[in-house]
DNA sequence: CTATACCTTGGA
DNA sequence: CCAAGGTATAGA
């Protein structure tokens, strides 16, 4: 043993026991071990990092309980006071009792069979702590409700990169420290000596570094930026104590300089400097906001975890709900969380927190390196945010006393986390709030099904519309495009008739437009057309998409690529027809579209880090990716008597994962299609939501039909708060909008309903199906994912946990459960693995989580086999 | 994840 | 009969 792990010496009879987590992924040791404090280590606390011995060497854990026992009384397990909350959960210790298909004593610390004599002591602290109390109950809340590692729960609420690791070494395993932390700047300032000391004539660097400095302290890095070498310069006046050189911690803050840079000093850090600070004003609130924001208030309260739905059109001023609900909780003496889609977490998006909270409001998200989140997440630390706005990942920053979360775009996908543990932020955030007695706001124009079901059945929850845009303004008005009759008719291209004579209209106007493409399942592909063959991925059950740069055919999931051949692989034939609109593909079309008519700039061939090749109008290429017809050109009914002289120059941008994916790049494009007089951006889902353009007039969707033909339930929600968000990016201020929606079917009640903003009538027709079907929100689901590279061992597992699954519903939870047993996943075969999966249906009051969880706890895994549970799945795919 | 105990297998 | 390798299990 160590000598540092000394135990110690119980002289009272009375020591100290912490709870930890081992930082090990392993499934067998995801249980909460039990260590002594020793005395020299008495100020631990809950959420400290520690090193403790473990087996033969030492692991890094966190810990997640502190208790105080005595030393007699320990060998029983007696009562240690650590689980505080008195509820139905059990305490981190129960847990491994449980595990092993024990009775469990709820509030015990040491499991049975453990003596207190066989206890070791935590060797030292690493760092922390990183969470309190609330933090850790909430680790457990997650791996029980998501059925996921404790360990990876309680990593959520470690800082960005900033903690200790074991890794390998050359002998044994070392502790490898955090390489993201704080970052000093060295700053210079005149010193004590500064006004007896007059440099001589010749000491020109000498005069030019005071002169610099007498206007107030400087950064080493700027001087030396100024005037070269100085580093000698500033020692030997710092000797004659003329100037001195001193360390300030740089906070590395992504959306402006101005943020904490100048205000947070490690001195005087908690206070936020509110001197220079004013506030931007409040607009006058309409009637909807008001009513709005007593619903809110009336929540806050009863201060008992209510839920407020805001459903609000968009442009009805749901930001500014937040913003005064916020401001309340603010003077209320709380905290405030917001979190955002991460794709409208934009510079524009913080700066009205910012412009309306000040400095203490503190950002968080996933675009941000890994310094500015350390730095950001230290800062909530020392309690400089009040408010904190970020992706769903904010939920576990340490923001104390927080009284309101407010979740923006409720419905959105992303807020689900895709990766154990497999969490609902919604969820999680109203388990924080029925905890704290706070409340929880979700924003959203398209609120979710089963939110607007819980509105309906549950006391708790409360529905409050805002039905008129803060403006006042008219909707904008929703065309549907029927695609296939325009086809029937022979007009081949993706762009209708209708789209192409109202965008020439936009454009003529010097105004914008912007067109959505849904890329999934969409992409551009090769097809045989003498024999139907269409090159596939040999990793994935997915075809390759077709790549113009560079003539090459990739895998969109594991990045396989290969040259496009000249002939089919499988025939011979010549006739390899490209298929399907990427966005490169569209956008290529829309520039030869527009050049007939217009200056088409290349606002692409600067943005994507090069990569682009803009695609400038070649009659040729261009009009042979069309279904074999011509391209585009001049119907008649469209872009007639251009003025050939003066002509409009149009700025297309396209949006999508490929031009994305540079730091900043997103914000640039932006940038660059708002600076335009008139233009068109192209886009996928990305732009749907957030973005908000003055003089955006037109919004067209290619095809809305993408993901109504998804095999999945709620493809028809999907469709529908697509086209409903996709039109609020139309006509947001003075200028009328229009919304043009190209689909192959028009009749389809999710894409009529949406037409005409009507939600009942979407619903009308899908709560039934749902109901019928067996679909949420009347019922709940588990999603069981079985991956692996064994075909065979895939479908074995697949077969033994669909019989357990069938036999716990049988014996157990009862017959109004179904096992749907294991098939291969709409996606059969990604990167070279298998996948299976078993869905798990059970009543809407069933706690599927709390009944799945002991078999899968129980459960020792598989060697070559994943298996991962997904309560309430977004998607079965 | 690692060390160890225990068990199976196959060759001497 | 033993050594090698495989599998189960504990670790606090």
């Amino acid at each position: 043993m160590p000598k540092g792990a000394s135990r110690p010496s119980s002289i009272l009879g009375s020591m100290k026991l912490a709870s930890v987590i081992l930082d090990i992924p392993a499934q067998a040791l995801d249980s909460a071990y039990t260590y002594v404090v020793p005395e020299s280590l008495y100020d631990l606390e809950v959420g400290s990092a520690v090193l403790v011995p473990f087996g033969g060497r030492q692991a890094i854990g966190y810990v997640v309980g502190i208790s105080e026992a005595e030393d007699e009384g320990l060998a029983e397990g007696r009562d240690a006071g650590y689980a505080a909350d008195g509820e139905e959960s059990p305490s981190f210790g129960a847990l491994v009792a449980r595990a092993e298909g024990e009775t469990y004593s709820a509030g015990r610390c040491l499991p049975d069979g453990i003596e207190a004599r066989k206890l070791k002591a935590v060797q030292r602290t690493l760092g922390g702590p990183y969470f309190d109390e609330e933090g850790a109950a909430c680790a457990q809340y997650l791996s029980e409700a998501y059925i996921a590692p404790l360990s990876a729960c309680v990593r959520l609420f470690t800082p960005p990169g900033g903690v200790p690791r074991m890794v390998r070494g050359q002998r044994g395993w070392r502790i490898e420290e955090p390489s993201v932390g704080s970052v000093d700047d060295r700053w210079v300032r005149l010193g004590p000596k500064a006004s007896e000391f007059t440099p001589r004539k010749t000491a020109v660097k000498q005069s030019a570094v005071l002169a610099a400095l007498s206007q107030g302290e400087l950064r080493m890095a700027e001087l030396s930026l100024e005037f070269g070498s100085i580093s000698s310069v500033v020692s030997n006046l710092a000797a004659k104590g003329v100037v001195e050189v001193f360390s300030r911690r740089r906070f590395r803050n992504p959306e402006d300089g101005a943020g904490f840079q100048a205000a947070k000093d490690p001195a005087n850090s908690t206070a936020p400097n509110a001197s220079s600070f004013v506030p931007s004003r409040k607009p006058e609130l309409t009637e909807g906001q008001v009513r709005a924001l007593e619903a809110i208030a009336c929540a806050q309260d009863a201060a008992c975890g209510q839920v407020v739905v805001l459903d609000g059109v968009t442009g009805s001023g749901k930001t500014e709900v937040y913003l005064q609900a916020i401001e309340r909780t603010l003077q209320a003496g709380q905290c405030a969380l917001v979190l955002v889609p991460e794709i409208s977490l934009t510079p524009q998006t913080v700066a009205r927190f910012r412009g309306r909270f000040g400095n203490i409001v503190a950002v968080m998200h996933s675009r941000m390196s890994q310094g500015e989140r350390f730095d950001q997440w230290d800062i909530i630390r020392a309690g400089g945010a009040r408010v904190v706005v970020g992706a769903r990942s904010a939920l576990f920053t340490p923001l104390a006393n927080v009284g309101l979360i407010v979740v923006d775009e409720a419905h959105e996908g992303s807020y689900k986390q895709d990766q154990a543990p497999r969490y609902d932020a919604c969820e999680v955030a109203e388990w924080m709030m029925r905890r704290r007695g706070g409340t929880l706001v979700l924003g959203s124009a398209t609120p979710r099904v089963e939110h607007l079901y819980n509105c309906d059945k549950r006391q708790d929850w409360t529905l409050v519309r805002l039905p008129e845009r803060a403006n006042g303004k008219p909707l904008p008005r929703i065309e549907v495009v029927d695609m296939a009759r325009e086809f029937g008719s022979g007009h081949r291209s993706m762009f209708s008739r209708r789209l192409q004579k109202e965008l020439c209209a936009v454009l003529d106007a010097g105004q914008k437009a912007v067109l959505l493409l849904n890329q999934r399942g969409f992409a551009k592909f090769l097809l045989c057309r003498d024999c139907g063959f269409v090159p596939e991925c040999p990793h994935c059950a997915t075809s390759l998409t077709y790549h113009e740069q560079g003539n090459v055919l990739v895998c969109h999931h594991c990045d396989y690529r290969v040259p496009a051949p000249p002939r089919c692989p499988q025939c011979g034939s010549p006739y390899l027809k490209k298929f399907g609109a990427g966005t490169q593909r569209v956008e290529a079309e829309l520039r030869v579209l527009l050049a007939e008519r217009y200056d088409v700039d290349g606002a692409a061939e600067q943005e994507g880090n090069g990569r682009f090749v803009a695609a400038r109008p070649q009659p040729s290429s261009a009009s042979s990716l069309l279904h074999g017809q011509q391209a585009v050109p001049s119907d008649g009914a469209d872009c007639a008597g251009a003025s050939k002289d003066d002509r409009i120059s149009v700025k297309v941008v396209r949006m999508d994962a490929d031009t994305t994916r540079t730091k900043g790049a997103h914000q640039r494009l932006l940038e660059a299609f708002a600076a335009a007089e008139a233009g068109v951006l192209l886009g996928t889902q990305m732009i749907a939501k957030g973005l908000d353009f003055e003089d955006v007039t037109l919004v067209g969707v290619i095809n809305a039909d993408t993901q109504l033909c998804l095999p999945d339930f709620r493809a028809g929600e999907r469709t529908f708060a697509l086209i409903e968000q996709v039109a609020g990016r139309a006509g947001r201020a003075n200028l009328p909008g229009r919304v043009l929606v190209q689909t192959y079917a028009a009749d389809a009640v999710p894409v009529v309903a949406a037409a005409r903003y009507d939600r009942a009538l979407f619903l009308r027709d899908d709560l039934p199906k749902r109901k019928a079907l067996g679909y949420p929100p009347y019922t709940r689901l588990a999603n069981i994912l079985i991956w692996g590279e064994d075909e065979t061992a895939v479908e074995a597992v697949g077969r033994e946990l669909t019989d357990e699954l069938e036999q716990l519903v049988r014996d157990e939870v009862g017959d109004a459960w179904t096992v749907f047993p294991a098939t291969p996943c709409v996606l059969s075969k990604l990167r070279n693995t298998y996948r299976r999966h078993i869905l798990v249906k059970a009543p809407r009051d069933a706690d599927v989580a709390a009944s799945l969880l002991p078999l899968f706890r129980r459960r020792k895994p598989h060697k070559t086999v994943n298996v991962a549970v997904d309560i309430d799945p977004r998607s079965l795919l």
